[in-house]
Order: C-alpha cells, then structure tokens, then sequence
DNA sequence: TGAAATTGGAACGAATCAGTCCAATTTAAG
DNA sequence: CTTAAATTGGACTGATTCGTTCCAATTTCA
C-alpha cells in the first residue's frame, strides 16, 4: 500500500528534469545536485525513465537528459508505472498472474478493478506540469 | 503499489466471517477450509484483524470468532489499514515520519495528500456487506 | 587521434514480508 | 472439583524483493 522509494524519487526526478525543459540537455549528477538525492539512485531512476520512453537520453560529453514528451502529457501514472510496472492491487487484477488459485471461489475478486480504477484515475489526473512548478507554500518558509 | 498478500486475505477472510455473521462463533480453521488459505496464515490474519477491533474472539472449546461490528459499518479501508497501517503511499504524508532529508525543497510533497485521499476514499466507499453476498458472476460459471 | 564525460547494466547487502510452529488460556465434560 | 480438549496469541525461521553501490561500454569534444 506504500509507493517504493524508487518510484518517489523517480517522480521527484522527473519534476526536477521538467524544469530544465527549454534548456536543452541535464546530466544526471546535476539532477541529484538540484533534487538532494544520492547519485547512484538518480543514475537507477533514470535508467528506468529512459526505458520507459519518458526520458530521452544523449550519450558522450556534453550529453545527458531531456523530456521524451511534453510535461503536460507526462502523468503520475505513467511514472509510477515505469517504474514499479502496471499498477495492481492485488495479484488477480494483474492480468494474467493466476497464482491465487482460489480465484473461482473468490467473493471480493471482483470488486477489486473498481478500486484499482479508482487509484489509476487518481494519478493519472495529476500532470507533471503542476508538479514542476514551484509551489507557493514553499516561498513562504 | 501492490497491496501486501496477508492484506489480500485478511479481505477473504472477513467476507467468510460476514456470511457467518446470524450463526454465532466460527473458528479459524473452519475460515480457513471454506476460503481454501492455509490454516496457518489465517491465524495470524485474524490475529491482527482481532487487535485491531474488527473481530471479536472467544478462546477455549466452542469459542470462535465474530464481527464486533456490523457489516455495513466495516470498509475496505478499516480492513487494509488493520493489517498494514495507515494508508500513506509516501513517507512524508505518513503524519510524522519525516525520514526523506529533502521536504522542504520538496516540489511534489504537496501533491501528495489529494492522491492519498482519493486512494483512501475508494477502499472507504466499497462496505464489508458488498463483498459478502455471492456475485451473480459466479453462479454463471 | 586522444581523452574526458556520460549512460547503461550488473552485483552486493539490507529490510520487510510470508509462512510455520509452539506455548498460554479457557471452556466443557466427567 | 479435576481433567482434558480446543482455541487464540505471540515468537521464530526462511525467502523474496527492494535499495544501494560500483564497474564497464559508448560517445562526443578538443
């Protein structure tokens, strides 16, 4: 019930790159310089976004990270989901992951797509542009 | 993002225990032989559901289990949080846990709580009493 | 052509979770 | 009143997954 670290730091990052988004390309250390996280997990992170189609990476001096796609076609769905794959509940809601065996006898199987749905729908409503800017709340600390 | 499997059966678990709910006490080996889990692994379940006031227990010969409160009156979210905690799917939201270093700098932290909440009032919204009656889907297979 | 900078993948350690077992308690019967 | 059986409650062990770190392959600029 609690998102991995993985992922939060994956959003985090993401936030961070979205504000380097006319600036042309971000390394990777610059990245963990601006969002406080350690570098090694920055590079796993990005990794993961680059794969996921999310990132866009150059290689070589002078290269690094850029959007894939405009932040405001970025959800939070889509990185959670490429980091900790499809988002399921349980095991049952999974596609094809028939590990429960007792699915035929299972009374609450079939509400649990209502509920994933729900939490799909929660994320998804979240672009990453109203993650990328910098909130009120925090100038005024 | 997975709900934890002890999570998943502690919900079979108190479905099992609504159908018995006019019929007095029922052990936990009888719920475990008509949810098909491991006699086992519904101890401890129960064990943490009875902690958490969700069922009443009465030891000795004869003795079993019962809801302590009506169907209608216990939700997904009463069940997932009896056995995992509160529901929180980052650290910072989790009340006091201010273990992440970087909260202040933090763009994403307060976006957080509307994610939460709208996971939570989904599990909240879905009563003990839906997940207890037998699905006509069932019957058609 | 040489060298520096960067990404990508692989390996190690730690923590949480799932599962199992045994002991303490309590009621019913003899 | 004593004995015995049945049940819950807590503690232990093993395993899978997650988090972190390090090293090698690739590419561009000077």
């Amino acid at each position: 019930m609690r998102l991995s670290n993985l992922a939060d730091y994956a959003v985090v990052t993401m936030a961070a790159a979205a504000q380097h988004c006319g600036g042309g390309r971000v390394s990777a250390s610059e990245l963990a310089a601006e969002t406080g996280l350690p570098g090694p997990t920055v590079q796993k992170v990005v990794s993961k976004l680059t794969a996921a189609s999310l990132l866009r990476s150059v290689r070589g001096a002078g290269g690094g990270l850029q959007l894939a796609r405009p932040a405001a076609a970025i959800t939070l769905a889509d990185i959670v989901e490429a980091i900790e794959g499809p988002i399921a509940l349980t095991a049952c809601v999974d596609s094809n992951a028939h590990e429960c065996g007792l699915e035929q006898n299972c009374a609450v199987r079939p509400h649990w797509p209502i509920v994933n749905q729900a939490l799909r729908g929660a994320l998804a409503d979240i672009p990453l542009t109203r993650l990328a800017q910098t909130t009120p709340h925090q100038e005024l600390v």
